[in-house]
DNA sequence: GAATGAATTGAACGTTTGTTTTATTCTCCT
DNA sequence: AGGAGAATAAAACAAACGTTCAATTCATTC
């Protein structure tokens, strides 16, 4: 047999991103194999060459494609206002974008070291990229005395590492709300960076 | 040939145990090789079952190690004190742990869905256990009035996910020394908690 | 110095791996 | 209706995998 019946290059490679990332945030990159893959798509390993040259080609093809989405998204969101908006906006967007992603998420904070050295420092670069603009916004309301902090560098890290690890352990659906969750870790993070408590406890000095 | 000169199973087993740490730290549970962890050691890679029946069992012995380590070093540091100054102690228990522990602590992060199902549950429990202890000083510190806090289970992941990040970018001998970054880490955790907020802009009201 | 047990080698086992090749069938266009 | 190209199957490849086994050498004790 060869070509099956209804099949359509199209559907079958989103098929095959959508599987490669749930076995791939399930039993990780070098655990799933392409016969595994295929079998979920329903297809045999050799039709998944069709579509991704080699194993490591499609790891870099989801790996890439989740960074970029980020960053457009975090571009058409990105508003111009003081730096506690922006701060907030930040999260707000980092947050909803990776709980709709859990996988391609998973994936992305896990896989990297499965890349080749080119593609590990294109996946670098953009990921710095990334980071900078929470830096600037920090380093902004730094310098403006929004914001309370030690080391403008360390604070990015410190926050992108606890938003990022909403997805390990918060499924939607449970006992918080996406909405819920969101809010709570805009206040911790506002908070965090002395932004929350000047609000909430000094207010009543100005009355 | 067979046993070579100077050969001594303590010694072996220790530099098995420290190889394999590097290794999958680096390259990953699933993608390092029995063949390659020989290699490291210096040694054929039948000598390793010997010491390990299986390469599952080589994972789970270091993984329950480290746990095991962590439980038992916050069992022996932790203080009777206020809320702040234990989860101040807790903190700092807690990145200096993991910091002194890098490839153990990456392993831990990363491999545990390597785990038969049963040696699964059982590291689950013990993070459980561990992480019952940091959500019982938030629930004091909230109760006590000394933390401002949104929801005492969320608010403990987020803290757990922010000062274990520390080790994906921290290398000490760098900009930042361990004794800096921990301090800057406790501030933030206080400020996230509200705790010090409290310090620094109330007690000028008590004055 | 012979005997005993601990430590290790070297070779082999059967599977599974990522990938390639060739042939076959479907779909679509004219 | 028929030809072209897209989509897949089936089988095969060498290499690498985790693991086992028998043989062999070192260290130690008597």
């Amino acid at each position: 047999m060869a070509r099956t019946a209804g099949s359509d290059g199209e559907r079958t490679e989103a098929a095959i991103r959508e599987a490669a990332l749930g076995l791939m945030a399930r039993h990780g990159y070098e655990a799933m194999s392409m016969r595994q893959l295929a079998a979920e798509v329903g297809v045999q390993a050799a039709a998944l060459y069709r579509y991704f040259p080699t194993k490591q080609d499609l790891l870099f093809t989801l790996l890439n494609e989740h960074m970029e989405t980020l960053i457009a998204a975090w571009d058409a969101a990105r508003p111009r206002d003081n730096p506690a908006a922006r701060l907030a906006a930040f999260v707000d967007n980092h947050i909803r974008f990776h709980v709709a992603r859990r996988h391609s998420t998973h994936v992305s904070n896990m896989e990297l070291r499965s890349l080749s050295h080119e593609r590990l420092s294109h996946m670098l670069r953009l990921r710095t990229r990334y980071e900078k603009e929470l830096r600037q916004i920090l380093r902004d309301g730094a310098e403006d005395g929004s914001f309370v902090m030690e080391d403008v560098g360390l604070t990015a890290m410190a926050i992108i590492q606890m938003i990022t690890g909403v997805i390990v352990w918060f499924r939607p659906g449970e006992r918080l709300s996406v909405d819920g969750v969101t809010k709570s870790y805009l206040a911790m993070t506002l908070r965090l960076v002395g932004a929350a408590a000047r609000e909430t406890v000094n207010v009543p000095e100005h009355a």
